[in-house]
DNA sequence: TATCATTATGCACACGTGTGCAAGCAGGCT
DNA sequence: AGCCTGCTTGCACACGTGTGCATAATGATA
């Protein structure tokens, strides 16, 4: 059994609230006996209990973070710029995974709840619209990032989709490519439309022409199915000189895809991921890719809802807020331009 | 503000004690006032204060995971299978990463002992034994993972490293190599340690020399120091033709090192990884590395964890433990035969 | 009808911490 | 000496939930 203040002031002789307010250092409390209790709190090695604490204070400093899964670096990154921040400001993680499945999507706001998480927030895209308004109705603090369904809450970090998109495609334009195809990953939602969007917007400003089936999608963004994505695009009568791919991972595997079938990367074929995964550096060749502020990304998002929990207390209503950000090219060895032979 | 047991005491006409044992499912309430409480509770949106119940019970159904970075997949594959296995049992996850600071741990661990977590899963290496003996003298239960002073603890799940090592490098001696090197990770402790022993134990049995400059060991893991360790055996008078390294990350440093410096692979190089982290398939060639089965690491821990806490009622002196699971060789491309011109 | 067993519910306290208010105490002033 | 001020401390209750015990209500039995 861990020590409580009582037993400190016990030992101590007082009272427990002169305790409690003597480890808070409330200036009621004489500086003599204040030094002596925490004195004595250091020799019994006493940790407040954060139930009881939170329960009297209705703060928990802790906050939910639920991410589509762990093992993806992408998310990884971002919630290590979360643990950054959140860090510093003396909070704590619960971290969930929803690894794509609704029930447990289910438990996990549920879980939550019942732990009075004093802020959540959402880096999955997998909430249907009852668990939205479940957590909304619930009140806590929500800051989505990366969300499709953004509209639907107040506060949100946004990676600038398009913009990263628009960028990657005009770098292939500008090495020479004309025949340029886009992967997407159909389970991403709005992620995958605004890379789309972007990569539509460069090709039209360029009067360039994307013919049938330079547009596919695959379920999902493991490198295997890259893999499938190049096939697809391989198979094709008129096969694509350049890959715009929805993220790293898959443009790994459509690397992979191209190897396998004797297609040379970069003089046949250019292919560009999305995100900078730690990985994108060491394929072979090192991909180029839209290095993403992963880092950034999280420790804007854990900035927000700290600040919003601050503001919270005075300012009851505290104005929407949406805050984007950019990312930049990064050009590796996955892209070139065309040669001669494969320009006919 | 949530809804309590008070509110839908008042709403009911029972009081509190009614309503929280109605929803426990106690026979004591008859069957009429049971349904009734739940149907109310249910139309309220009621969902117990996890901080309450935990004070009461003295038992948070939280688990804490020390790992030493989120960011590093092969931890986050330890923490999927520490978290499917949790979540089933109805525990959630407390997750933390010490990112080898010694500062932070000390912040972690106090956070552990203040949220009372029910016990403690280490995946981490960098504890300092003041730490440790912080940890034990609290006396929850503590399941360490791969741990270097597992000796200090009751309960431990352990991968083999030794035989893991062994493994690899007699697949390089049967592809007919003599010249092996062996590249560690000065920082993680007794982990290098056991992959260095199976390496060189593997080397003793088989009659072969291990020459001077072929250990050699980098402050870290990430693919930029595999690359500096290429850089150290290269230039060595006679440099190997076949490298084991610490694990994968380091592996897919050398195999660019390597290529950068013209040597190909496996022709004239082979190279080994270890953990079979997912991009290992994906390198060019696919690394050849062991398989450690690291979900089923994960979810042992967990399990061990969870048996502990529920014998720990009836039975206070559970016996130490200490699982072990081995590893599989997983052949790639990255290892190969001499061919003849290298052998000289 | 009085007594007892059985069932259903409420009372009151507990967990560990925080806080408004009252009370105690010392010292300085008129 | 009496009073007021300022500083310290303790009392008592609160947060939301769980539980031993007493009590009330019901039905059965002698």
């Amino acid at each position: 059994m861990a020590t409580t203040i009582k037993d400190i002031a016990r030992r101590t002789g007082v009272s427990h609230s002169t305790v409690s307010r003597a480890l808070r250092n409330d200036p009621l409390i004489s500086v003599a006996t204040t030094r002596r209790i925490q004195q004595v709190a250091r020799e019994m090695a006493y940790l407040p209990s954060a139930a009881a604490r939170s329960l009297k204070t209705n703060r928990s400093l802790v906050l939910g973070v639920i991410v589509s899964s762990i093992d993806d670096p992408f998310f990884s990154e971002i919630v290590f710029g979360i643990e950054s921040c959140a860090q510093e400001a003396g909070y704590s993680l619960f971290i969930a995974a929803s690894q794509h499945d609704p029930s447990r999507v289910e438990k996990i706001i549920q879980t939550m709840m019942e732990q009075r998480t004093d802020g959540v927030i959402i880096c999955s895209s997998s909430l249907n619209s009852n668990q939205n308004r479940q957590l909304l109705e619930y009140g806590f603090p929500i800051v989505v990032v990366n969300h499709q369904a953004a509209e639907n809450f107040h506060y949100s970090i946004y990676h600038d989709d398009v913009d990263g998109s628009r960028q990657v495609t005009r770098h292939l334009v500008e090495l020479g490519h004309t025949r340029i195809a886009y992967l997407g990953n159909s389970l991403s939602g709005r992620t995958t439309l605004d890379r789309l969007t972007g990569y539509q917007a460069e090709m039209m400003e360029h009067h360039l022409q994307i013919l049938e089936g330079y547009i596919h999608h695959v379920p999902g963004s493991n490198p295997a199915l890259g893999v499938d994505g190049a096939m697809h695009f391989l198979a094709l009568p008129k096969p694509p000189t350049a890959i715009v791919c929805f993220n790293d991972m898959l443009a790994i595997g459509v690397l992979q895809g191209c190897q396998q079938a004797g297609i040379q990367v970069p003089q046949q074929m250019s292919i560009t991921g999305f995100d900078n995964i730690t990985f994108s550096a060491y394929t072979n060749p090192p991909l180029t890719t839209l290095d993403q502020p992963k880092r950034s990304i999280g420790a804007e998002a854990a900035r927000l809802l700290l600040t919003l929990l601050n503001s919270n207390q005075e300012n009851p209503s505290f104005q929407p807020q949406q805050i984007t950000l950019k990312g930049n090219l990064l050009v590796r060895q996955s892209t070139a331009q065309l040669t001669n032979r494969e320009k006919k």
